[in-house]
DNA sequence: AATGCAACGTTATAGCGTTTCATACTCAAA
DNA sequence: TTTGAGTATGAAACGCTATAACGTTGCATT
């Protein structure tokens, strides 16, 4: 069995965060939206907007906290959990499951469950798309007799700047 | 770069489960301890005695409930939440993330976090050792800079019963 | 106006997990 | 054998995560 030859492609590199800002990720997903004939609300827009600028996996009450605080009139926790889970059906975010938490999707046009690694210490996250790893994950499930539906890959690590403080 | 060469291992053969009744998981279990000089308390036996008997990623409150049924006196959460972590502490048990579920670990002798094919319709999981998909991981983790501390490798499928059942 | 539909609001509650503090057991040293 | 340290368990209350159930709004269509 040969393996693709695909190269891991990081969907959030860490220097695309300036040239892609929050706002410009939430333009791409209203045109992305448009193009679906689905609705980008306000609301589902601001928890977008949130989590971009959030920088690491956060909670849906952290989300509530922040649309109140954000000024918009505060909301329960269904209202949020609605809207994220559209946002999870358009491919837009992802839950991480390990922490009860949800982050916003780079490339919601592709279709992948992406590989998440998460820093232990700060809660960063990188999100890395790997064609190899879902390659063998579909091999392992064939052997089992078992057929993929959804993909839960979250690397719990320590990150670069982490590694370093500590070894200060 | 190359691969290593291992294909992947089941840990919980299908058919396995007979030649390797919940009691002799168990006993392999106790000797282990006591070799490692930890104690499997009865608690912590009857609570890694339940988790082989389910056959499914078990809840912690789904456990209490087995426990008070099976005559054993009432426990709160805490006290089942502390037999987990140790389990899980001695590679005994691994959680489910993605189903706030546990199951018990067919080789805690070794100490990977091993793949977990679970099927959504019958809630059946498979555990699997790939040292490939570990590597792969290793790999990418490297490229960020980061270091694994751990894994969660969590693939939601459709077991081969299942979809036979469902295309009947 | 009447209808239908998608999104959102509100209340309550289910389910998962932790904090806190008290109690009991085990085992070794004095 | 007692004392004391370390380890394991018990019990009440609480906090966080998520959903159920039901109602409302707003907008488009007829």
């Amino acid at each position: 069995m040969t393996l693709p030859s695909t190269q891991p492609r990081p969907c959030t590199e860490p220097n695309c965060r300036g040239q892609h800002a929050p706002a410009e990720r939430v333009a791409l997903a209203m045109s992305l939206c448009s193009a679906r004939g689905v609705q980008l609300t306000g609301l589902r827009r601001q928890v977008l907007e949130l989590l971009w600028e959030s920088g690491r996996p956060t909670g849906a009450y952290e989300l509530i906290e922040a649309l109140r605080l954000r000024g918009s009139r505060p909301v329960g926790p269904p209202t949020v959990y609605r809207a994220l889970e559209f946002l999870m059906s358009q491919g837009l975010v992802s839950k991480i499951e390990s922490r009860n938490a949800y982050v916003p999707c780079a490339h919601p046009e592709r279709g992948h469950d992406c590989l998440f690694f998460i820093c232990s210490d700060c809660g960063a996250s990188a999100e890395l798309e790997d064609l190899r790893v879902e390659q063998l994950l579909a091999e392992d499930a064939a052997v089992l007799g078992y057929r993929v539906t959804r993909r839960v890959v979250e690397v719990e690590s320590t990150c670069a700047s982490c590694i370093a403080a500590g070894a200060a």
